[in-house]
Formats: C-alpha cells, structure tokens, sequence
DNA sequence: AATATAGGTTCCTTTTTAGAACTTGTCAAT
DNA sequence: ATTGACAAGTTCTAAAAAGGAACCTATATT
C-alpha cells in the first residue's frame, strides 16, 4: 500500500491515521489541546525540525484540523488552533494517555492527572456504548459490512472474524 | 527530542507513541483486532515490507503487545496474538475508526458498522468520565501535575493552560 | 546601523522505508 | 532423488523522510 492513498482506503481507521498516523503528528495536537498555539512554542517543545513542523502545521490545516488565525498584523503572524473537527480528536488523544498511564508508567506513576470539572474527581476516559451507555470491550462488539459497501469489502474482513483471545 | 526516548518522556501520549506511534503499527493493529494473526497474511493485506514488517512485529512483542503462540512443529511457525495489554488498546482503534467515520468517509458512509452484541444495536464509542459516568469532551476536563511529579513539569503545561476554542 | 522576533525556506547528511532477491527447514509431488 | 511450495524471515540497493544548521523576510527596538 502506497502512504500516499491512505485516505483512499476502504477503512476509517486508515483514513485517519493519512491525518495523523506519523512520528509527530499526534505530539503536535498534544500541545495543541495543552494551549499551544506558536509555531516557535511548538518547536522548542517538541525538538521537531522547523522544515517537518511546517509541513505537519500545512497538513493538518488542509484537513481542516488546525486552522489558522492572525494575532496581529504588519508583520502578518497567524496561530494554529485546533477547529471543531480537530477538538473531537480528544477521545483519541484520551485513550493513548490513558493507555500509557496504565502500561508505560514509571514508579512515579501518572505525569498528568485529568479532573472532571462537573464531578471533581480524577477520571480516566471509559468507552462505552452510544446506544445503550454499557462500557465496551473489544469481545464486546461485532464488525460487519456497512450498507453501500456490500460485495465491496469481502477480503478486508476475514472469513472467521475470531474472537481475540 | 529523538525518537528512540520517547518512552522517557515525562507524557503517557508520548511513551504509548513510543509503541504506536509510526506509519505502520496501528494499521498492524487493526489487523490483529479484525484476527489476523501470521506474517505472511498482515505482509499481503497490508502491502508492507517484510522488513518492515518484522521489525514491527518484534517491537510490538517487546513491548507486550502481542505475543508470539506457536501453532505447529516442524518447521516451528509461530503467530502473533494480542496480549491483553495489546486488548486495552481498543478505545484507541475505536476512537481512530469513529473519527475517521465521521470526518473522512466519503458518500458511502462507513465501511463497517459496529454492533454492541449486549443490546444488539448499531453503536460509536463515546467516552465518559470513570467516576460519574457523564459523556467527555475536551472542555470537560481540567489538567494538573500528577503528585509524584511536582515541580518537574512545570514547563511541561503552559501557565495557561488555555480553553482550546 | 545593529539586533531581535516570528515564521518560515534551503542545503546537506543521516536514518527509514521500499522493492526485490536470497535463505532455511519441512513437506508433497514428479 | 530432485523439484517445487510454504512460512517466516534476512540481505541487498535505491528512494524517501527526517535531522541539523544556516539563511531569508518584514517589522520593531536599541
């Protein structure tokens, strides 16, 4: 498969990550949901080259994650800000931390401590069901073809979708 | 920063990228969650390098993401499986997926439909606070230093930590 | 006139990835 | 007994991406 037409793919997580799935992309919507704006706050940040911070800033742009919005002008300077289809981006960012909280912690445990500001208390992200609000596993849902897809995705879900155990 | 200390960082985001984190494994990932298990099957659906691919593979073992089950004897073949640690990542593929259904479909609609085997009906994920239960957005959530990290990030959130409008 | 600032671009080097051919141990067919 | 197939790699060379440093532009400050 070429990278190039990632977000050609018959699949919603490929197309995705044509958005997000490099070295850096998702370290530089990190900063973007912590309140970083700056291309020059970004790169001291980040230790990122300006040449791929540049081209990441343009990508994420063009997909209408990021978009651009002055802070002053003569001379014109623009910032970066995350746009109502880049802010729903957070249940992802969500579930990495919480992943590496869980798994990649260190004796110190958890860096960051996320606060529910409608309850108060230390939460972590939970998944659950849009229709009945259960929490969900992966054993818990099934795949299947979508409706204008039928006939169109016959090798992309294996014959016997096996449990993962 | 170099890529090889990202599992340093003090940021759960940037140790679980430390794993997921690059063109490949997630889509590798997808593959183990749909119950691809052997080599020769993630190398054709993904038209990925073999080189690549190894290299993947044993960094995903490593890290315990997936552990290698033997399934005959001579000559020894060995499949990849996911590990329960490699099961937790599911909110993630989920959360990938959902976005990607909702801002990168095309006039199909998505691909697949995922159905809650509890309640029987087509669902998205939708993420909730752990301790009261309420659905999460990025507004919702308040961030601080974790009690063991005091005084070592304090450069690490921005004195305003900003509301991301 | 010299320096600083923000947001880049250019150039060259090093690291990753792509693509194809080769390897190893075993079994099945000629 | 030889040939070919299979699964899971390894080894090569070439192309693409990322790293690192220097340079550029418009404006404002000293």
């Amino acid at each position: 498969m070429r990278w190039e037409d990632l977000d050609q793919q018959p699949c919603s997580l490929a197309r995705t990550l044509a958005v997000v799935g490099d070295r850096w992309t998702l370290l530089i919507l990190r900063d973007s949901f912590l309140g970083i704006r700056r291309f020059d706050v970004f790169e001291q940040r980040l230790g990122i080259t300006r040449h791929v911070l540049t081209d990441r800033l343009k990508k994420l742009v063009s997909y209408g994650v990021l978009y651009k919005s002055p802070y002053q002008e003569r001379p014109l300077r623009e910032e970066y800000r995350l746009s109502d289809k880049g802010l729903e981006l957070y249940p992802v960012i969500l579930g990495l931390v919480s992943w590496g909280d869980k798994h990649m912690s260190d004796e110190r445990g958890a860096p960051i401590v996320h606060t529910h500001k409608t309850c108060g208390l230390h939460m972590h992200p939970s998944t659950h069901c849009s229709e009945c609000g259960d929490a969900i596993t992966a054993k818990d849902v099934k795949l299947s073809v979508g409706v204008n897809w039928q006939g169109h995705l016959d090798e992309f879900l294996p014959k016997k979708p096996a449990t993962q155990t």
